[in-house]
DNA sequence: TGTGCTTACACGGATTGGCGTGTATTCTTT
DNA sequence: AAAGAATACACGCCAATCCGTGTAAGCACA
């Protein structure tokens, strides 16, 4: 799923928990912060620490990837090169 | 590329910013952040702000996917069914 | 050597995260 | 309607961001 921003992760991270049947209380638990946390990420997910997010990722088995635009996401090279100015 | 980490993900914020052949106040400038904060987020990435690492990673054209563990980043499934267990 | 580019760091300030603890609101189900 | 679960919100706390501004340290090359 490609994510633009902390908004439309927070919507799609809220799908996967509903379909993955877990309550906010039971990922709180899970990774060690607070039920009230989860739902501040969901509602306001502009400033939540980037650590917080891997955890809750973590939590549904939520993989993220980083794909420079333009490539396939399962495409994984190694090194790109690019035109050299001098 | 596969991210598990903040750590993970601000190493190869680096690696791909190098490729671009950009400097932390270039990037800076494109997002109007402040080079310092691409320096913290390269160096510290815990407490980076969400929608700081979004305006980040548009700065080198990098997208954010989010994929269920075991799936292909690339399969974009809308709707995914679990075994109900009633 | 010294000039320029790049990156790391500093002080002060406003804002916010995530914590502990507790409660209000909304929802689901009987 | 009533009970229970789930979610949103409250106050006070410390630590952190990111800002403005400025500087110090790193590195390259003439």
């Amino acid at each position: 799923m490609l994510i633009h921003s902390p908004t439309d992760l927070a919507q799609y991270y809220r799908d996967q928990r509903k379909l993955h049947g877990v309550s906010q209380v039971t990922v709180a638990e899970e990774i060690a912060v607070r039920q009230d946390t989860v739902s501040k990420f969901e509602l306001k997910p502009d400033n939540v620490r980037l650590e917080t997010v891997f955890r809750l990722l973590a939590a549904l088995d939520l993989e993220m990837h980083i794909v420079p635009k333009g490539q396939s996401a399962s495409v994984d090279e190694k090194t790109k090169e690019w035109s050299e100015p001098w």
